[in-house]
DNA sequence: GATTGATCATAC
DNA sequence: GTATGATCAATC
């Protein structure tokens, strides 16, 4: 493999996997090494670059943004990195997408961008204890995903739920509290960026922008599941 | 220790 | 400025 060289799009699916358990085992270090990527020492200015690695190692090509497709279009494809502790288990929430607020109650479960994002996720673990430098970091066996009948209903509730409120107006009420599954946070550069949404007369108001984020806890029950983990969490 | 709200980098 | 890639750090 060339360095720093762009990697052509998977032809299939199959393709695709091979890449990604080839990368299973190597380090993060190796990985930038191969396509010539600075890694800062400080974690706080690494955020979500490990992720663009992954991307452009397994071949993730510039796409239209405008539009909230899954990273290989062409294969239905959704690429999430996901930062596990030792025990395997997730640290961290996981980014779905940005919550369109203004236009979220035009929509529904089965046209919104959550769903078409988590139809099928190939998640490639990522092993983050915070102590364990980022060069040093590992990858882990990928694992491509579906939510079963019973994730999809409880994203559903959620979503419906969470865009529910949006729609009517409810923003200022929701919190990352709200939602077994899935929920809706902040999501921003700073705290002074805002937004367009709506209050309860569907006059416009000002907001912070928000983006949709599984829980750790959700993501952990789609490892335990497919893990060979010794133990799983009770 | 887990979770929520805030933040950082990059592409366009 | 918006969206995608996420993790940090204050707070519970």
């Amino acid at each position: 493999m060339s360095s720093a060289s762009v990697v052509r799009g998977p032809r299939d699916v199959a393709e695709l996997l091979a890449r990604a358990r080839a990368m299973a085992g190597r380090t993060v270090g190796e990985l930038a090494a191969e396509r010539s990527m600075y890694l800062p020492r400080d974690m706080r200015h690494a955020k979500g670059l490990v992720g663009i690695l992954v991307e452009h190692t397994l071949g993730v090509e510039a796409r239209d943004r405008s539009t909230a497709a899954p990273d290989f279009e062409h294969l239905g494809v959704e690429l999430k990195t996901i930062p596990l502790d030792r025990r395997g288990r997730p640290r961290e929430s996981t980014f779905v997408c940005h919550a369109t607020l203004a236009r979220i109650a035009e929509t529904d479960w089965e046209r919104s961008d959550v769903r078409r994002k988590l139809a099928r996720v190939l998640w490639v673990p990522i092993e983050s204890e915070r102590e364990l430098r980022l060069a040093d970091r590992r990858i882990g066996a990928p694992l491509l995903w579906s939510p079963t009948g019973d994730e999809e209903a409880a994203l559903r509730a959620d979503w419906e739920e969470l865009a529910g409120l949006v729609g009517v107006g409810a923003i200022e009420r929701i919190d990352a509290r709200m939602g077994h599954v899935l929920q809706l946070r902040p999501k921003a550069a700073h705290g002074r960026v805002r937004t367009i949404g709506h209050d309860e007369d569907g006059a416009p108001i000002e907001v912070g922008p928000r983006a949709f984020y599984l829980r750790a806890t959700f993501t952990e029950r789609i490892f335990g599941a497919a893990s060979t983990l010794p133990t799983s969490v009770a």
